[in-house]
RNA sequence: GCGCCCGUAGCUCAGCUGGAUAGAGCAACUGGCUUCGAACCAGUUGGCCGGGAGUUCGAAUCUCUCCGGGCGCACCA
């Protein structure tokens, strides 16, 4: 509501400056610093002082007098040194919250991809993963809130290096038939992608102190490229089991996809195949004749460096991105262009999709796969993507954007957004928790990297199995007459919760040093403490409801009059504006694209309404207008709590 | 060597496109459960915003520079 109001002020505000002044564009609002200057503040008469070359409190003057009344304002202030500080109208804005006006929302929006998780198919999932998918969905639900046609997808690596070495451990380590692992998946006694993840650990050991085994990696990985038997079969069948595993850990976070695109459809369908001729055709990248890059297809370095033009002669260092290596085969980067050609539908050829999943709530995920399926839906041609990758990969990500500009796709280039974030790393109090043993190098650093090729770090599952373990204690510890069932579904609700405030009270260019002492933590800003106060606006209505009352038709109670008369209270009026500025903070995350400015809106509103809880005492309040009013406020704390936590996939538990 | 990111309270972090007295959480200390659940609330202590220079009415925020830390810069992904 708050935004809306906030953006019809403003509106008045240009449209008389410009009148007055002939100055266009839109007039900047900012929140005061404190609450008494009033709810909004217009740094207008600073702008205007340069090109008017007169003093902004001045200006500040004539422009309040140029203005004049606009609808909702009950008065505007010079404040400072030409602030103008706006009071809203309590009663208005009251009784407009309590009319629920809904902003329109556009059903036929372009569609907006945002892809993210993209775990290789080989082992476990950790907690750098975790972050990945946390971002990514809540940045998916963000934008879903605001009105935005979104689709998710997980692309799926499932021919790449990090599969065929487990493949390759299976294989000649384990000497195990593609049988005899089907059947370790079978088994339910077996975490098939945690004893993936021993192995990918064993086998890169085994490569560094065995270099002649990387002969292994050669042979598997063309073997799966060209889907070559007993081998290619076996990489099909861990992947698949391990991106079955890797959908239900994420499915416990309430993460879901729409689209698996997989890399091995990607090289059936000769994906990379299109988009070769495109860069050859449009000379984006040349044949190398000489040097170290002899024999391959390169992209010069001038078109994804933007700076450092200026290099030397003398120097001669080739940093071109080779695309197709001397051999002949085409490396991630290619592959990923052509896949960043589909998602803008400019590729010229399409997947085929089967059905991969139905979710418990109905929700469907489909895989790409290479024959035509009935009833298949259609995914990809988005307007916008935002590929959802760790800051490690910029890079990468540079030289991707750099094929669509030399394919001179200059608006897919600027709209393909890598939605990039620190990693995370595991702090040195958690290493030595885990029994890791670390070097005197690593016990000197701040924290240490996460390596999944050297089995180090925290699997997901384990952090939430031990998350809810702990939230059983606490919720047991105070409902002890609930059942087990009930309880248990409350805790993980709470872990949940606390797991993905966890990862998102960060911006995304700040690294986590992940400790398990601040990620178990139930109190301060953390998810739980924002569970907890939507709890407590529902306890109060259920108990007002139990008691044997009936809620007030506040319509008729809340006249506009009896809002202003209720609003004059300071503590109550900041209550509202507190709670009417969640559409304000969804809007200004996603147009920062920072998941944490919802996260914190949510902790904020949380200590609003707790501080809240403590003033007034709804259900012993005598006086009728004042009790409706604080039940109305009550219920509209409990609606944008709630709303809030839905877009940070967040639950509310019955109890906790 | 080149590129990107970070440096704010004892610790972990916010601070939106420059704006009014730099804010939270944790930790420490004080107070508050006979009242809608104390996983809570109210309060106290704690800061040359890494150093320096510049831009201007105004800089934690922009520019330059130096210092300290991290990550990239493969015919791996």
């Amino acid at each position: 509501m708050f935004h809306q109001v906030e953006k019809r002020i403003a509106d008045a505000f240009a449209a008389r400056l410009k009148a007055q002044f002939g100055v266009d564009g839109p007039v900047q609002t900012e929140q005061p610093k404190q609450s008494s200057f009033g709810e909004l503040a217009l740094p207008a008469a600073f702008q205007l002082a340069r090109s008017l070359k007169k003093a902004p409190k001045v200006i500040a003057g004539e422009v309040l007098e140029a203005v004049g009344k606009i609808d909702g304002v009950a008065a505007i202030e010079i404040a400072g040194n030409g602030y103008l500080n706006v009071r809203f109208d309590r009663g208005a804005f009251g009784a407009a919250v309590l009319a629920g006006v809904q902003p329109e929302t556009t059903s036929d929006a372009a569609k907006i991809i945002v892809e993210h998780t993209n775990i290789n198919p080989n082992k476990a999932a950790h907690i750098g993963h975790l972050r990945n998918a946390i971002l990514g969905d809540t940045f998916v639900r963000m934008l879903r809130a605001t009105g935005s046609r979104v689709e998710a997808q997980n692309y799926i690596d499932n021919t790449g290096v990090q599969v065929a070495d487990v493949v390759v451990g299976f294989e000649h380590l384990e000497k195990k038939t593609a049988a005899e692992v089907r059947a370790l998946i079978a088994d339910q006694n077996v975490r098939f992608d945690y004893l993936c993840w021993d192995l990918y650990a064993r086998t890169s050991q085994y490569y560094a102190e065995h270099p002649e085994a990387l002969e292994w990696r050669k042979d598997t990985l063309h073997k799966i490229e060209h889907g070559e038997g007993e081998t290619a079969a076996l990489a099909h069948v861990v992947a698949d089991a391990i991106v079955r595993a890797h959908l239900t850990t994420m499915y416990r976070l309430n993460i879901e996809y729409d689209v698996l695109p997989r890399e091995s459809e990607i090289l059936h369908l000769k994906f990379w195949a299109t988009a070769f001729e495109l860069l050859k055709e449009r000379k984006a990248i040349f044949f190398e004749t000489e040097g170290k890059n002899k024999g391959c297809w390169v992209m010069p370095s001038s078109a994804f460096r933007t700076k450092g033009d200026d290099t030397p002669a003398e120097d001669n260092v080739d940093d071109s991105k080779v695309i197709v290596r001397s051999n002949g085969t085409v490396t991630y980067v290619g592959k990923d262009i052509a896949y960043q050609l589909w998602k803008f539908g400019l590729l010229g050829k399409d997947f085929f999709y089967h059905l991969w999943h139905t979710y418990p709530d109905g929700h469907k995920v489909w895989a790409s796969t290479t024959e035509p399926q009935e009833g298949a839906p259609k995914f990809g041609g988005g307007v916008r993507v935002y590929n959802v990758i760790d800051s490690r990969q910029s890079y990468l990500q540079d030289v991707v954007v750099a094929g669509l500009r030399a394919l001179d796709y200059q608006a897919q280039a600027d709209a393909s957004i890598h939605f990039s974030y620190e990693m995370v790393a595991l702090s040195p109090r958690t290493c030595i928790e885990m029994g890791i043993t670390l070097s005197d190098e690593d016990k000197k650093r701040p924290y240490v990297e996460v390596s999944g090729r050297k089995g180090l770090g925290v699997k997901a599952d384990d952090l939430i199995d031990t998350l809810i373990a702990k939230a059983y204690e606490e919720v047991s510890s105070r409902n002890a007459e609930q059942s087990e069932k009930s309880r248990r579904k409350a805790a993980t609700q709470i872990a949940v919760g606390a797991l993905r405030y966890f990862m998102l009270k960060y911006t995304r260019n700040s690294v986590i040093a992940f400790d398990f002492g601040e990620a178990l933590a139930f109190t301060g800003e953390t998810g739980v403490y924002v569970q907890y106060a939507t709890i407590r606006t529902k306890k109060i209505l259920k108990k007002f409801l139990e008691s044997g009352h009936a809620l007030p038709d506040f319509a008729a109670v809340l006249t506009p009059e009896a809002m202003a008369r209720q609003l004059e209270n300071e503590d109550c009026w900041q209550s509202l504006l507190d709670a009417s500025k969640m559409e304000t903070a969804i809007e200004r995350a996603v147009a920062g694209g920072e998941p944490s400015h919802v996260a914190r809106y949510a902790f904020q509103l949380a200590q609003s309404f707790s501080s809240f809880y403590d003033k007034f005492h709804v259900a012993g309040e005598p006086d009728p207008e004042k009790q409706a009013f604080l039940l109305w406020l009550t219920g509209y704390y409990s609606e944008q709590l709630e709303r809030t936590l839905g877009v940070l996939g967040i639950e509310v538990p019955e109890y906790m």
